[in-house]
DNA sequence: GCCAACGTTGGC
DNA sequence: GCCAACGTTGGC
């Protein structure tokens, strides 16, 4: 049963245009157990998720793209000139993974943060709740086709 | 730049 | 195991 995801990444950092130009492009960095459990025990091949531009004005849901490879560690922890490494982090536990992820499609239209806040359908969102950050999120096949008919002209 | 909310760390 | 202090996220 294909699953349905939105995932979050400061476009400062790696925008929606990075990925289309890019194709294919592993979603390193993540150092939240929860996150990191999404993808190590839920995420498959095929998956679909939403690209959000978080931290940017506005922030918003940018596009597509697809679950093109499973879990594997995070070779950015390992990395001491990464931001994101963790001295924890070594090749019998690389603590961190991530998935690899395919570009599908950048939104003819940007769907901002506020549009979703205002829509009905997608109220029960849990990106909508206070106080979440957490940047990997399970949406529901209503949510996806929602924001994707709001983006697709 | 501000700050609320959250996750993590570390002393006890 | 508690919890205060700290660092980070992310909207505004």
């Amino acid at each position: 049963m294909k699953k349905y995801w939105l995932m979050k990444c400061e476009p400062n950092a790696y925008s929606i245009d990075d990925l289309e130009k890019d194709g294919v492009t592993d979603w390193n960095g993540v150092r939240n157990y929860q996150a990191r459990n999404f993808m190590m025990k839920e995420m498959k091949v095929g998956d679909l998720a939403i690209y959000y531009h978080s931290n940017a004005t506005p922030p918003g849901a940018a596009g597509i793209m697809t679950i093109c490879k499973e879990a594997y560690p995070d070779s950015s922890a390992r990395d001491k000139k990464s931001k994101y490494y963790d001295p924890k982090a070594c090749d019998e536990k690389p603590i961190w993974y991530h998935v690899d992820v395919s570009f599908v499609k950048k939104f003819d239209r940007y769907v901002s943060l506020k549009e979703i806040r205002e829509t009905p359908s997608l109220s029960d969102m849990m990106l909508l709740k206070r106080g979440m950050r957490l940047s990997i999120q399970p949406i529901t096949k209503k949510h996806f086709d929602t924001i994707s008919k709001m983006g697709n002209l």
